[in-house]
DNA sequence: AAGATAATGAAACTCGTTCTCATTTTGGAT
DNA sequence: ATCCAAAATGAGAACGAGTTTCATTATCTT
């Protein structure tokens, strides 16, 4: 059974108003701010509870993960200058999908894509 | 300068002939049949360098990173039961491009998708 | 062959993340 | 309201991929 705890609620509080996309670190500072004393281990066992739920969203980027608050699927844009990461959306058309699933036998359940360019202040 | 060692030829060598997507750590199993001795360090540095050159592709998946062989720009598909990795071709539409900057101001100079699902042979 | 310097191997070290375990909280049953 | 089993916590140890250090060795240029 999933409990309600204070350490869990100031997680995913935190994570739901950053409108940039934190690390573990980060999170781990920011609930400091709230809620001081909670450990490393609450924070890295909650955000990938909450992950796992599906209320918040782990990105994979170079060697840390990333946390967002949004739930529906999207897609991110790094810029090689500056590593700003933005989220866009990079739908892909049907026959995109289709052509997958006849070169590998793949039945596609999602996909995600990473763009990488300059953002608009690098440029 | 960059000069030629046979380490380094032996680590060039495995990647190229590796038909799946070895680990570093896997490098460094198949080096030590053919050049035994040789350390971790020297194949993390040769194949970071290798990449570096574009000789190899780096790939992240997850938390470890893995080596291809390929050169030329290609996609990639994970199944979610088994782990297995494929290469895939996902081709993004011009106009999707084109959304991504009109989304993000960004300027893109490339993408990469990774592509979820059950592989064939675990369907 | 000689010298400058790049590359190597071993081991120590980062750093992000996970595990362990004794203690505290939580929420359903009473 | 109280009790209790189970879940969650916090501190610190442990882990694992990857990197750094440094004395030694190998490679190129002459």
């Amino acid at each position: 059974m999933i409990r309600q705890t204070k350490q869990r609620q100031a997680i995913l509080e935190v994570v739901e108003r950053s409108h940039d996309h934190p690390t573990a670190a980060q999170v781990y500072e920011r609930v400091q701010q709230v809620l001081p004393g909670v450990g490393y281990a609450t924070v890295y066992r909650n955000l990938a509870a909450l992950a796992e739920e599906g209320m918040i969203q782990e990105i994979r980027v170079g060697e840390v993960t990333q946390y967002d608050r949004r739930s529906d699927r999207h897609d991110h844009a790094v810029c090689g200058r500056c590593g700003k990461l933005v989220d866009v959306m990079v739908p892909l058309p049907s026959e995109v999908v289709q052509a997958v699933l006849e070169q590998s036998g793949f039945q596609v359940a999602g996909h995600h894509t990473e763009v990488f360019g300059l953002c608009a202040d690098c440029r």
